[in-house]
DNA sequence: TATTGTTATACTCTATAACTATA
DNA sequence: TATAGTTATAGAGTATAACAATA
């Protein structure tokens, strides 16, 4: 391996470690557990059955079963019934949920800080290197 | 905020993603967990003291003695008096937690695969974009 | 008196296995 | 018989508060 892909590696290790600890101080400061906040994400688009969260958190059902139910035990998100299918039930964010959410995101400035320092030339061409980053 | 610095921000959760799954893949992979891990790592250029250890690590010290009771009860830490401080431990990873420290760098291959999607002149493009990123 | 580290405790996250209800 | 979800359980990660030993 070059030098300069060494420098890359630990430029990215450092990043996602900076970044990891925003996103978790951001929630903390709205009183949730990074995992809860990822919920809310989830469901923030429209209610999922408790599997397709499963899938989206990329976590074991029985997780999800407590992740919920601390959150509808704090009415932040509630469980319905689905209508097609009688074993699934849906899961939606309330309103207060939703307040959680946002307060979350407004909370979660450091990416857009960093983004911020960028050029709109150098942020077109970072995101085009990311993108063949992920492929 | 631009379509474009949302699209940012949109790539680089994606990326971190996709990134902390492989960390934790590549510990799991071994028989450790992330945070686990992330000990050896911190370990891995020289001895460190309990407290030294919950800096680097961002957690309570409290935390950091379960840490390293786990790993002590497996050899892969030990614990040893501070000559200079009686009332600290330095911390030190032993030649199977070398092993396994090597055994996790090795399956952790996310970020070398990656960047080698990159011809030479896009990552010196790049980690001049992430420099500036950071700061 | 302040600091280092541990213990006791409590809560969250997480998965596995066994179970219920429905498909 | 297979699938959706829950329950019981267990282990790991984490922090707070109280404590012992040492500085």
């Amino acid at each position: 391996m070059t030098d300069l892909a060494r420098t890359l590696e630990r430029q990215l290790w450092d990043l996602f470690a900076d970044y990891d600890a925003a996103y978790a101080q951001a929630a903390e400061q709205v009183g949730l557990s990074a995992p809860q906040a990822c919920v809310l994400v989830a469901l923030a688009d429209g209610d999922r059955t408790m599997g397709d969260l499963a899938t989206v958190l990329q976590c074991d059902a029985s997780n999800v079963t407590q992740l919920v139910g601390r959150l509808e035990s704090r009415e932040l998100v509630v469980r319905t019934p689905d209508l097609a299918d009688r074993r699934a039930r849906r899961v939606a964010i309330t309103p207060a949920g939703r307040r959680q959410h946002r307060a979350v995101l407004k909370a979660f400035t450091h990416p857009g800080e960093r983004i911020g320092r960028l050029t709109e030339t150098e942020q077109r061409r970072l995101t085009q290197l990311l993108g063949k980053l992920r492929d």
